[in-house]
DNA sequence: CATATTTTTACTGTAAAAGATAAAATTTGA
DNA sequence: TCAAATTTTATCTTTTACAGTAAAAATATG
Protein backbone atom coordinates (compact mmCIF):
# COMPACT_ATOMS: atom_id res chain seq x y z
CA UNK A 1 0.00 0.00 0.00
CA UNK A 2 3.24 2.26 0.69
CA UNK A 3 4.73 4.12 -2.16
CA UNK A 4 8.29 3.86 -2.75
CA UNK A 5 8.50 7.82 -1.46
CA UNK A 6 7.41 6.79 2.00
CA UNK A 7 9.39 3.40 2.07
CA UNK A 8 12.15 5.96 2.02
CA UNK A 9 10.69 8.13 4.59
CA UNK A 10 9.88 5.22 6.57
CA UNK A 11 13.22 4.22 7.01
CA UNK A 12 14.96 7.44 7.75
CA UNK A 13 12.78 7.63 10.19
CA UNK A 14 13.45 4.80 11.58
CA UNK A 15 17.38 5.37 11.52
CA UNK A 16 17.08 8.21 13.48
CA UNK A 17 15.39 6.87 16.25
CA UNK A 18 17.45 4.22 16.11
CA UNK A 19 20.41 6.56 16.09
CA UNK A 20 18.51 8.47 18.62
CA UNK A 21 18.30 5.86 20.61
CA UNK A 22 21.52 4.90 20.93
CA UNK A 23 22.89 8.50 21.90
CA UNK A 24 24.68 9.21 19.43
CA UNK A 25 25.17 12.28 16.79
CA UNK A 26 25.63 11.90 13.10
CA UNK A 27 29.07 13.11 12.84
CA UNK A 28 29.61 9.84 15.13
CA UNK A 29 27.57 7.50 13.17
CA UNK A 30 29.55 8.76 10.07
CA UNK A 31 32.33 7.68 11.55
CA UNK A 32 31.01 3.76 12.76
CA UNK A 33 29.68 4.04 9.31
CA UNK A 34 32.15 5.16 6.75
CA UNK A 35 29.18 7.24 5.58
CA UNK A 36 29.29 11.05 5.79
CA UNK A 37 27.06 13.09 8.00
CA UNK A 38 25.72 14.75 5.69
CA UNK A 39 24.94 11.76 3.24
CA UNK A 40 23.28 10.24 6.45
CA UNK A 41 21.18 13.80 7.13
CA UNK A 42 19.44 13.02 3.91
CA UNK A 43 18.91 9.62 4.38
CA UNK A 44 17.46 10.13 7.58
CA UNK A 45 15.14 12.59 6.43
CA UNK A 46 14.44 10.90 3.28
CA UNK A 47 15.89 12.64 1.04
CA UNK A 48 18.12 10.17 -0.49
CA UNK A 49 17.39 6.25 -1.60
CA UNK A 50 20.31 4.25 -0.11
CA UNK A 51 21.77 1.62 -1.63
CA UNK A 52 21.39 -1.80 0.22
CA UNK A 53 25.38 -1.80 1.27
CA UNK A 54 24.19 2.22 3.13
CA UNK A 55 21.43 0.39 4.96
CA UNK A 56 23.64 -2.86 5.93
CA UNK A 57 26.39 -0.61 7.35
CA UNK A 58 24.29 1.16 9.36
CA UNK A 59 22.72 -1.44 10.52
CA UNK A 60 25.22 -2.85 11.42
CA UNK A 61 26.54 0.58 13.59
CA UNK A 62 23.66 0.86 15.46
CA UNK A 63 23.69 -3.28 16.08
CA UNK A 64 19.88 -3.83 14.80
CA UNK A 65 18.88 -5.99 11.80
CA UNK A 66 17.81 -4.43 8.51
CA UNK A 67 14.41 -4.83 8.84
CA UNK A 68 14.54 -2.52 11.83
CA UNK A 69 14.70 -0.06 8.96
CA UNK A 70 11.85 -1.53 6.80
CA UNK A 71 9.37 -3.60 8.76
CA UNK A 72 6.44 -1.64 10.49
CA UNK A 73 6.08 -3.68 13.24
CA UNK A 74 2.24 -5.57 13.46
CA UNK A 75 0.44 -4.32 15.84
CA UNK A 76 -0.43 -5.74 18.42
CA UNK A 77 -4.31 -6.19 19.25
CA UNK A 78 -5.26 -4.24 21.86
CA UNK A 79 -6.19 -6.63 24.46
CA UNK A 80 -8.50 -5.17 27.00
CA UNK A 81 -8.96 -7.41 30.19
CA UNK A 82 -12.75 -7.67 30.50
CA UNK A 83 -11.64 -6.58 34.70
CA UNK A 84 -10.65 -3.79 34.32
CA UNK A 85 -12.16 -0.26 36.56
CA UNK A 86 -12.74 2.07 33.68
CA UNK A 87 -14.37 5.16 33.33
CA UNK A 88 -17.46 6.25 31.99
CA UNK A 89 -17.44 6.82 28.81
CA UNK A 90 -19.00 10.02 29.19
CA UNK A 91 -17.29 10.86 31.78
CA UNK A 92 -14.46 12.39 29.48
CA UNK B 1 29.81 -11.42 11.14
CA UNK B 2 28.54 -10.64 7.76
CA UNK B 3 30.64 -8.10 4.66
CA UNK B 4 28.68 -6.11 2.82
CA UNK B 5 29.24 -8.15 0.09
CA UNK B 6 28.03 -11.04 1.37
CA UNK B 7 24.68 -9.45 2.92
CA UNK B 8 24.05 -8.16 -0.99
CA UNK B 9 24.54 -11.88 -2.11
CA UNK B 10 22.45 -13.48 0.27
CA UNK B 11 19.74 -11.08 -0.67
CA UNK B 12 20.32 -11.63 -4.48
CA UNK B 13 19.59 -15.40 -3.34
CA UNK B 14 16.57 -14.71 -1.60
CA UNK B 15 15.16 -12.75 -4.50
CA UNK B 16 16.22 -15.79 -6.84
CA UNK B 17 14.55 -18.30 -4.45
CA UNK B 18 10.99 -16.20 -3.95
CA UNK B 19 10.81 -15.40 -7.54
CA UNK B 20 11.15 -19.14 -8.22
CA UNK B 21 8.49 -19.95 -5.75
CA UNK B 22 6.10 -17.65 -7.46
CA UNK B 23 7.14 -19.40 -10.80
CA UNK B 24 8.01 -16.28 -12.65
CA UNK B 25 10.74 -15.44 -14.83
CA UNK B 26 13.04 -12.55 -14.80
CA UNK B 27 11.27 -11.16 -17.70
CA UNK B 28 7.59 -10.88 -16.18
CA UNK B 29 9.50 -10.05 -12.87
CA UNK B 30 10.63 -7.07 -14.82
CA UNK B 31 7.30 -5.98 -16.03
CA UNK B 32 5.54 -6.24 -12.43
CA UNK B 33 8.74 -3.95 -10.97
CA UNK B 34 9.55 -1.72 -13.69
CA UNK B 35 13.36 -2.96 -13.42
CA UNK B 36 14.80 -4.41 -16.37
CA UNK B 37 15.76 -8.20 -16.58
CA UNK B 38 19.31 -7.50 -17.05
CA UNK B 39 19.55 -5.52 -13.93
CA UNK B 40 17.34 -8.03 -11.98
CA UNK B 41 19.88 -10.47 -13.16
CA UNK B 42 22.51 -8.51 -11.95
CA UNK B 43 20.85 -8.21 -8.77
CA UNK B 44 20.05 -11.87 -8.14
CA UNK B 45 23.52 -12.74 -8.71
CA UNK B 46 24.90 -10.55 -6.16
CA UNK B 47 26.89 -7.89 -8.48
CA UNK B 48 24.80 -5.30 -8.22
CA UNK B 49 24.29 -3.36 -4.90
CA UNK B 50 20.32 -2.42 -5.31
CA UNK B 51 18.36 0.41 -3.71
CA UNK B 52 15.87 0.23 -1.34
CA UNK B 53 13.54 1.52 -3.55
CA UNK B 54 14.73 -1.17 -5.95
CA UNK B 55 14.58 -3.71 -3.12
CA UNK B 56 10.81 -2.21 -2.54
CA UNK B 57 9.61 -2.82 -6.13
CA UNK B 58 10.66 -6.48 -5.91
CA UNK B 59 9.09 -6.69 -2.66
CA UNK B 60 6.21 -5.85 -3.07
CA UNK B 61 5.81 -7.53 -7.27
CA UNK B 62 6.89 -10.58 -4.91
CA UNK B 63 4.26 -9.81 -2.06
CA UNK B 64 7.15 -10.21 0.71
CA UNK B 65 8.75 -8.21 3.13
CA UNK B 66 12.02 -6.89 2.64
CA UNK B 67 12.95 -8.32 5.26
CA UNK B 68 12.63 -11.83 3.81
CA UNK B 69 15.70 -10.62 1.48
CA UNK B 70 17.71 -9.26 4.04
CA UNK B 71 17.25 -11.17 7.47
CA UNK B 72 18.39 -14.80 7.61
CA UNK B 73 15.56 -16.89 9.56
CA UNK B 74 16.72 -17.35 13.42
CA UNK B 75 17.65 -21.06 13.44
CA UNK B 76 15.12 -22.63 15.67
CA UNK B 77 17.57 -24.51 18.01
CA UNK B 78 17.65 -28.55 16.61
CA UNK B 79 15.42 -30.11 19.59
CA UNK B 80 16.42 -34.05 20.24
CA UNK B 81 13.67 -35.49 22.04
CA UNK B 82 15.32 -37.27 24.90
CA UNK B 83 13.27 -40.83 24.30
CA UNK B 84 14.74 -41.54 20.89
CA UNK B 85 16.36 -44.66 20.29
CA UNK B 86 19.27 -43.67 17.98
CA UNK B 87 22.35 -44.75 17.03
CA UNK B 88 25.53 -45.74 18.57
CA UNK B 89 27.76 -42.64 17.26
CA UNK B 90 30.36 -45.39 16.25
CA UNK B 91 27.95 -47.02 14.13
CA UNK B 92 28.03 -44.45 11.35
C1' DC C 1 20.99 36.17 25.21
C1' DA C 2 25.27 34.33 23.54
C1' DT C 3 27.82 30.41 22.31
C1' DA C 4 28.59 25.76 21.14
C1' DT C 5 26.86 21.71 19.12
C1' DT C 6 24.34 19.48 15.78
C1' DT C 7 22.05 19.19 11.57
C1' DT C 8 21.01 20.68 6.99
C1' DT C 9 22.03 22.54 2.56
C1' DA C 10 24.82 23.51 -1.38
C1' DC C 11 28.46 22.59 -4.33
C1' DT C 12 31.93 19.59 -7.02
C1' DG C 13 33.79 15.20 -8.48
C1' DT C 14 33.59 10.19 -8.81
C1' DA C 15 31.43 5.84 -8.85
C1' DA C 16 27.83 3.04 -9.58
C1' DA C 17 22.77 1.91 -10.28
C1' DA C 18 19.47 1.34 -13.66
C1' DG C 19 17.18 1.48 -18.42
C1' DA C 20 17.52 -0.02 -23.21
C1' DT C 21 19.09 -2.97 -26.49
C1' DA C 22 21.48 -6.67 -28.52
C1' DA C 23 24.08 -10.64 -28.42
C1' DA C 24 25.91 -14.61 -26.13
C1' DA C 25 25.39 -18.34 -23.06
C1' DT C 26 22.71 -21.49 -20.59
C1' DT C 27 18.78 -24.20 -19.54
C1' DT C 28 14.66 -26.60 -20.74
C1' DG C 29 11.66 -29.56 -23.36
C1' DA C 30 10.13 -31.89 -27.30
C1' DT D 1 19.99 -33.32 -30.85
C1' DC D 2 17.46 -29.26 -32.05
C1' DA D 3 14.71 -25.35 -31.01
C1' DA D 4 12.67 -22.34 -27.81
C1' DA D 5 12.81 -20.09 -23.59
C1' DT D 6 15.43 -18.08 -20.09
C1' DT D 7 19.31 -15.97 -18.20
C1' DT D 8 23.65 -13.62 -18.52
C1' DT D 9 26.85 -10.41 -20.38
C1' DA D 10 28.21 -6.30 -22.76
C1' DT D 11 27.77 -1.55 -24.29
C1' DC D 12 25.91 2.96 -23.98
C1' DT D 13 23.27 6.67 -21.70
C1' DT D 14 21.14 8.91 -17.85
C1' DT D 15 20.40 9.41 -13.17
C1' DT D 16 21.70 9.44 -8.58
C1' DA D 17 24.33 7.92 -4.43
C1' DC D 18 28.12 9.19 -1.88
C1' DA D 19 32.56 11.66 -0.30
C1' DG D 20 34.48 15.95 0.83
C1' DT D 21 34.16 20.53 2.04
C1' DA D 22 32.18 24.68 3.53
C1' DA D 23 28.60 27.45 4.91
C1' DA D 24 24.05 28.14 6.65
C1' DA D 25 20.41 26.90 9.64
C1' DA D 26 18.54 24.91 13.51
C1' DT D 27 19.00 23.18 18.27
C1' DA D 28 20.78 22.76 22.47
C1' DT D 29 23.20 24.63 26.58
C1' DG D 30 25.37 27.73 29.73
Amino acid sequence: MDTVEQIIYFAGQRIRTVRRESNINLHQLALLTGISAPALSLIENGKRDPRLSTLSKIAKALRVKISAFTDKPAEEPLIVPDNVQGYEINSF
